[in-house]
RNA sequence: GCCGAUGUGGCGAAAUGGCAGACGCAACGGACUUAAAAUCCGUUGGGCUUAAUAGGCCCGUGUGGGUUCGAGUCCCGCCAUCGGCACCA
């Protein structure tokens, strides 16, 4: 494709000219209350995007799906008289301006800024209609200064069961307010990546590799920061209720938070010393109690060292150091194959005083549960797998509904071998003899969750300084741990020479010998935040980014969070990558800074859409190695950003994945060409000028039909953010209007109205043709046009006729007729004669405006 | 294994339970042109019948059943692809 081939409009004239008007009058600007421009008596709109890390590669043609999306709501709802907060930032804190500067030595800050300029003048070839006065970036002191605030509120508060809530720490009367805090300091086997040179989130593992990069990750025990997720479990689950989020997303988070219910039993050690150690484990059925064959604690389980007998130690010494040794990915691969070793102690099952080994077991995870289990081997396929390895006895405890195999049966059945529960079904069962454990004070029914707390630190330089010092206690010995002032904010972060990070685990803040001073008695803590921690409230940054008194005023907040929904914002596009971990993050932020009474609503995002992922021409994942990365760029210089924008949305339904094609964005860009052709003609010296066929005349009919179905359809499409549908209707529109030979007008008041359809999709062009057609005001200062049922009905329809369901023929019909004259006119077609004559009609439906179905024997 | 999504022409796709394939791409034919590009017009799911691209008939939305006058659409079973989770007790 040749690039000097003729524009097939100049749409490169016409971009820049608008991008650069609509920049200059800030046209896009949305007021906060109390500005002088601001409308109260307009409603709100908040559309958002996933706001990008910008990295160095610039777009690429995923990120604009979403954001032409929002861009086009954006743009309808302010001519259909919202005040619109359409807002664009940058996530910049991040591991690859960090290991470019330990490459190069170049501050990360710089590289950032060049990446946030890249994407930036990206962004606005594209037309997109931001609010750029509201442009933040979670590099930049005055941002993370909040969100250092922010996280001082979670440190300073505790969750309270009673109320089910955050609250300050004040309001704690316990002892040690440290055990309780939402941000809290653990000594925690973590995910420590050697090559990354730090420890990760385990939602930032996978497969036991890192989520970046993809080195491998070993479990590792470290003192970190942790903050208190899993008590916001069940709220965040509860509360997924009232969003309009797509229900597989939904489904994600519960599954990612893993409620399971069931009991919580204890089990004494069988030692004939007095002091009795007790072995608590998690069941979800302890109906199944009484098939308890032997226990197993995780090869980690702090209890194994007090229990283990002499003659024992060798070989569980032994085992412990095996598995210590395997990663999570060894673990998991050899997941199938069940080991284990023999404690030599032996627990008592609590309802039947059965003595029972206690075994280790790596298949017993430490972090889930209580890290222990009771092995029911009839009933679980693990403990069945281990049993026979190990040759341990197997008891029938539950009688399956059928003639269904007993052994293995994990379903509900009816309990057996159980003399507290005999003859019960599962369920009630299990409520039975979880009350009798209660009674005697043996074990208690408990919710369990597979949520873990967020690791919330990371031994890395470009990321948030945590507010907090460590500080000598007056014995000498201790450090001890304080928040910062809010006045010290913001804790900026050193320069350094060298980046690296330090191999050991000592965050590279370690080398900034002045700065981690903070003063006579305290140091600095040396860790930084995740990533996640700026993206989790830069939403309500948006509202109100200038504000250097609070992370958001109060008056915005509340108006453009605001609502009679729990989530504050009306429209959160972004990619399915964020399912949990970003959106699980941030709401559990904003739970926090309700509760403590900062902002208004309990839920941050009302409705939620992924966009579907682009594939490139071959179908495949776009990647670098694969050589199908389609550059915006390019798309651009060829075909114009209108183009580029509608063909977009043209290429499928939004939440689809789909392949990109070139062909496809020629086709699109034919018919905005055609758009233009309708209103404009080349002159004999090439020049455009109006078209002397658009004139001020009288629609026809039948343009009149098609016009306001266009209004209907469109206005629907864009509600439901159906953008495909509607740019087929804008076709067929224009293929109606094109002059024919005998209609050589083309009515400006039709066009006049099409352009303002066509505007949120393709925004210069339309604005171009608007202002050609010397029309009033500018395109965007708009209203959104109505349409009229009555030019859509016509006196006439055409009824389908069926036999047996089979179109036969058809029969046009005034639209009044009513049933009775519908059927007798369709059993009078001569076609339908011929096929019912001699055969018994048994029945006629008739469907008034649409059909009739004559069905015979 | 569990959870979720998706299966419709050569391709991207469209269709409140009521004419399957709108719109676009590609392909083919034509107009314009010395020619090409661009543009415009027409044809285009498969098959049978027919002199016929008139007319007529049959089949067709992954697959097998069901509900219904009528199913791409609703219900049940199965298959395939994609995404997520996965020794979670």
């Amino acid at each position: 494709m040749s690039s000097e081939r003729r524009k097939p409009y100049p749409f490169d004239q016409i971009e820049p000219r608008w991008q650069t008007l609509w920049d200059e009058r800030e046209i896009f600007h949305g007021p906060n209350p109390g500005e002088k421009s601001f409308d109260a008596a307009k409603p709100k709109f908040y559309v958002l995007d996933m706001f990008p890390y910008p990295s160095g590669a610039g777009l690429h043609v995923g990120h604009p799906e979403g954001y032409t999306a929002t861009d086009i709501i954006a743009r309808y709802k302010r001519m259909r008289g919202f005040n619109v907060l359409h807002p664009m930032g940058w996530d910049a804190f991040g591991l690859p301006a960090e290991q470019y500067a330990i490459k190069t030595g170049q501050h990360p800050e710089l590289t950032t800024r060049a990446n946030v300029a890249k994407f930036k003048s990206q962004l606005k070839r594209i037309g997109f209609s931001y609010d750029w006065q509201r442009e933040i970036n979670t590099t930049d002191p005055r941002y993370f200064k909040w969100t250092q605030w922010i996280f001082l509120q979670i440190y300073n508060s505790w969750f309270n069961l009673k109320t089910n809530k955050a609250e300050p720490i004040a309001t704690y009367r316990g002892k040690n307010p440290d055990e309780v805090r939402l941000a809290y300091v653990a000594d925690v086997a973590v995910n420590w990546c050697q090559e990354l040179g730090t420890v990760l989130a385990n939602e930032e593992v996978v497969d036991g590799k890192s989520e970046v990069g993809g080195f491998p990750v070993v479990r590792r025990p470290m003192r970190q920061w942790m903050l208190r997720i899993t008590a916001y479990a069940e709220r965040l689950i509860n509360e997924l209720e009232g969003l309009d989020w797509p229900e597989g997303i939904k489904s994600l988070q519960r599954n990612w938070i893993g409620r399971s219910e069931g009991a919580e039993v204890d089990f004494k050690i069988d030692k004939s010393e007095p002091d009795g150690h007790q072995i608590r484990v998690f069941t979800t059925r302890p109906d199944t109690l009484y098939g308890a064959t032997y226990m197993v604690l995780a090869p980690e389980h702090s209890l194994v060292d007090l229990i283990v007998t002499e003659e024992q130690w060798p070989s569980v010494r032994e085992y412990r150091e095996k598995t210590a040794r395997k990663s999570d990915l060894e673990r998991t691969e050899l997941a199938k194959d069940k080991t284990g070793v023999f404690t030599g102690a032996f627990a008592v099952n609590p309802v039947n005083e059965e003595r029972i080994p206690v075994w280790i077991a790596d298949y017993v995870l430490l972090g889930y549960g209580t890290g222990a289990i009771m092995a029911v081997p009839a009933h679980d396929e693990r403990d069945l797998e281990f049993a026979r390895k190990f040759n341990l006895p197997v008891r029938q405890v539950v009688q399956p509904p059928g003639d269904e195999e007993p052994i293995g049966f994990v379903g509900d059945g009816i309990a057996i071998n159980s003399p507290i529960i005999n003859g019960l079904p599962s369920r009630e069962a299990i409520r039975k003899i979880t009350a009798w454990l209660e009674e005697r004070d043996l074990g208690k029914g408990a919710i369990n969750y597979k949520l873990r707390d967020w690791l919330f630190s990371r031994q890395r330089y470009w990321g948030e300084p945590f507010p907090v010092v460590w500080q000598s206690e007056p014995d000498g010995q201790h450090r001890k741990h304080r928040a910062l002032d809010e006045n010290e904010l913001p804790v900026v972060p050193p320069p350094l020479e060298d980046y690296k990070p330090t191999g050991t685990g000592e965050p590279p803040l370690a080398k900034a010998k002045d700065w981690i001073r903070h003063s006579k008695n305290a140091t600095r803590e040396l860790n930084v935040m995740p990533q996640w921690a700026g993206s989790c409230w830069y939403y309500l940054r948006f509202c109100d980014p200038e504000n250097d008194q609070r992370f958001v005023g109060e008056k915005a907040e509340k108006y453009w969070m605001g609502g009679s929904k729990p989530g504050g914002i009306d429209l959160y596009v972004g990619g399915t990558e964020h399912a949990v971990l970003h959106l699980l993050y941030a709401r559990f932020w904003q739970k926090v800074l309700f509760d403590l009474g900062h902002i208004s609503k309990p839920e941050p995002f009302q409705r939620l859409v992924n966009q579907g992922i682009i594939l490139g021409e071959d179908g495949q994942k776009m990647s670098k190695s694969r050589g199908n990365i389609v550059n915006p760029d390019d798309v651009i210089d060829q075909y114009g950003a209108d183009a580029f924008r509608c063909y977009e949305m043209f290429m499928g339904p939004l939440e689809q994945m789909k392949p990109w094609s070139m062909r496809g964005v020629e086709g699109v860009s034919r018919f905005l060409a055609r758009v233009w052709r309708l209103i404009m003609t080349e002159n004999q010296s090439g020049q455009w000028e109006l078209s002397p066929a658009v004139q001020d005349v009288d629609l026809t009919k039948a343009q009149q039909k098609i016009l306001h179905a266009t209004i209907k359809k469109v206005t629907g499409d864009i509600e439901s953010l159906s953008f495909n549908t509607a740019i087929s209707q804008m076709m067929i529109f224009v293929n109606a209007f094109i002059p024919q030979r005998g209609t050589e007008t083309i009515p400006i008041s039709a066009m006049r109205t099409f352009l303002v359809l066509l505007n949120p999709f393709a925004p210069h062009l339309s604005s171009e043709l608007w202002e050609n057609l010397k029309s009033p005001g500018q395109i965007t200062a708009q209203n959104w046009p109505g349409y009229d049922e009555k030019f859509l009905i016509e006196d006439e329809v055409e009824i389908v006729v069926q036999v047996n369901g089979k179109v036969r023929d058809r029969v046009r019909m005034s639209i009044q007729a009513g049933e009775e004259e519908i059927k007798k006119a369709a059993l009078a077609l001569p076609k339908i004669q011929e096929l019912t004559t001699g055969k018994r009609i048994l029945k006629v439906v008739v469907v008034p405006k649409k059909l009739v179905n004559v069905v015979v024997e």
